[in-house]
DNA sequence: TTGTATGCGTTATCAG
DNA sequence: CTGATAACGCATACAA
């Protein structure tokens, strides 16, 4: 007698006239099966609406079927980019997606993230930056037989491991693209230390300058956190300068957003006193004034993609190999332009 | 013998020298246990860093220790901070988020919740509006014992199930202030038919109007969807109006930024040609420039309250009863000045 | 107050 | 190729 609406893997045993072990052996797709014994299961499953119970199954196996999306990210929109991509992989899956924010300041960091894996016993982990640069956790990973992707700004790990974007390559077609419009003074404002992210756009930039034979003083590069009120210090001491940049490159559209305000308030007009690219393409960089040159990083198709090699081949359906590596694009807008001096 | 590395019940069991019944009381905080054998059995389970696991729980429990964030909203942003809210409640318990993009369009919304909550068998969910305003989902909660809880913009609910905030009277407010500077032509950027927030906000503007003896022509209502580019082209419909309406109200950060496009696109000077008050204090008001005035929506401890009244009473402890209405405050900015016509 | 037997729905083992 | 039986780890009746 069931207690609950559900039909469980007994009852299609029951029906089917078969036991418990075959039917899981359908579900499964174990190739050693009667191909008519394989189809009179199928039919009941499908008669019945029966699903397997993910409870059960997590007990059974000691690994639920649960994805989890591990984070430590100043940019909520890139998380939620991430997630949106995430779930429009895991949809027609049995898989659900958790949210686990960790705090990389903390001391017991891999501790939570231990205690975490162990007591889920999640399938997988999508890895966002700049967790994702952090060896110890993906240690901790693989010690516990936890899949995991990691989302990076360069090639940190194998393709089964990892989705990737091209940040220094992008980043040096975008400075270029200052430099082609004939800008000479170009400020940039860096990400935090520690992000790969950040390093890699910095020496994108670097590079472009570099090739330009374009100095590159060090009062020209500020430091900031991918925060808002960080690219706006940023900006201000760039600004103050004389003489000043006329295009500054930010690492993120958040603090070029914050550029934007600095150079307002010094009643600087974009693009004639002041051309700007930001990164990201965040829904800011088309909806401030002007619009926002940008460049447009893949994080939706980075959570998707990551998703889809968390769980590829899990069905026994055939793998077929998502890319590792994702490219961002510039997008032109309006707030680049020639200088005026 | 142990094959993973965590103690089970009957660990603790067998080195207490009690039965697991007894354990899974300590665990469960049963009354009827002598003192001894209860410290005896905590100390033991401190001792091994005994954890009851999930899987198993949910299993004979028939109900999952995760909770659910179903949502179907627009705005990213206010995900986020519901999200964040909601972990905020959640870090210190036994629960973990889980996320359930739903699409209200889809005929088969309330089939797929359906299967979700009773494949998963979520101990309770954070209902987000506008689904959160679906009386059939509702029903469909309490059909499956799902505890759940409404996040709304009015009072839909018992306190038990709902986290309001009291939309109506706050744009009333702000209303007042565009009035009290001398507004006397206001438009609204309404929001989206069938959302209760809009409808609520859209009668605290009504009755602050009223209220002064302000007359509300059809043609000073525009509609948008919550949307950065609905709200431009209800800007521009708005507009182009003559005379010009010398305030905008807009039910949105979004769709106030899509205002703030247009007004600029026309050459218009914020806020001395144009007034302007928004809805939700999502980053971009306080980015754009001018600063946007706006009302403080709080998303996030509506998240965190939500979560609270969902888990409440779960471990035994006591039921700190979680506010059911949360006020959202006036942030005055740069975007509001007195009409210069 | 405590213990024993049994169920929860699956998968794994090892026979047949 | 298939099936009986034993895990998986915890909770619930029902005894003691």
């Amino acid at each position: 007698m069931k207690k609950t609406g559900q039909p469980t893997i007994n009852d299609v045993a029951r029906i089917a006239g078969v036991s418990k072990k075959t039917v899981s052996r359908v579900i499964n797709r174990s190739s050693q099966l009667n191909g008519e014994t394989r189809s009179k299961v199928e039919e009941v499953i499908a008669e019945l609406g029966y699903v397997p119970n993910p409870q059960a199954r997590a007990l059974a196996l000691r690994r639920n079927y649960l994805i989890g999306l591990v984070h430590d990210n100043p940019n909520a929109q890139t998380i939620m980019n991430v997630q949106r991509g995430m779930l429009e992989a895991l949809h027609d899956s049995e898989f659900e997606m958790v949210v686990r924010p960790l705090s990389r300041g903390s001391p017991t960091m891999l501790d939570d993230l231990r205690t975490f894996l162990e007591r889920q016993r999640l399938f997988g982990v999508f890895l966002m930056p700049p967790i994702s640069e952090n060896d110890a956790i993906v240690k901790l990973c693989v010690e516990l037989g936890c899949r995991y992707v990691r989302m990076c700004s360069a090639v940190l790990d194998d393709d089964e491991h990892m989705v990737a974007s091209n940040d220094r390559e992008v980043v040096r077609e975008a400075t270029e693209y200052l430099i082609a419009q004939g800008h000479q003074r170009i400020g940039l404002v860096a990400g935090p230390h520690g992000f790969r992210s950040a390093k890699e756009r910095r020496q994108g930039f670097e590079e472009a300058l570099a090739a330009a034979g374009i100095p590159l003083p060090r009062s020209l590069i500020a430091d900031g956190n991918y925060t808002f009120e960080s690219g706006l210090v940023a900006a201000e001491r760039l600004l103050e300068q004389t003489p000043r940049p006329t295009a500054i490159f930010s690492s993120s559209d958040t603090m070029a957003a914050g550029v934007m305000f600095a150079a307002r308030q010094r009643g600087l007009d974009i693009p004639r006193d002041l051309s700007i690219i930001g990164f990201d393409d965040t829904p800011i960089a088309s909806q401030v004034w002007p619009p926002l040159t940008t460049v447009r990083w893949p994080s939706v198709s980075m959570g998707r993609s990551g998703a889809l090699k968390l769980i590829a081949g899990v069905d026994g359906g055939e793998v077929v190999p998502e890319p590792s590596m994702l490219l961002s694009t510039l997008v032109r807008r309006a707030s680049v332009g020639p200088p005026s001096r």
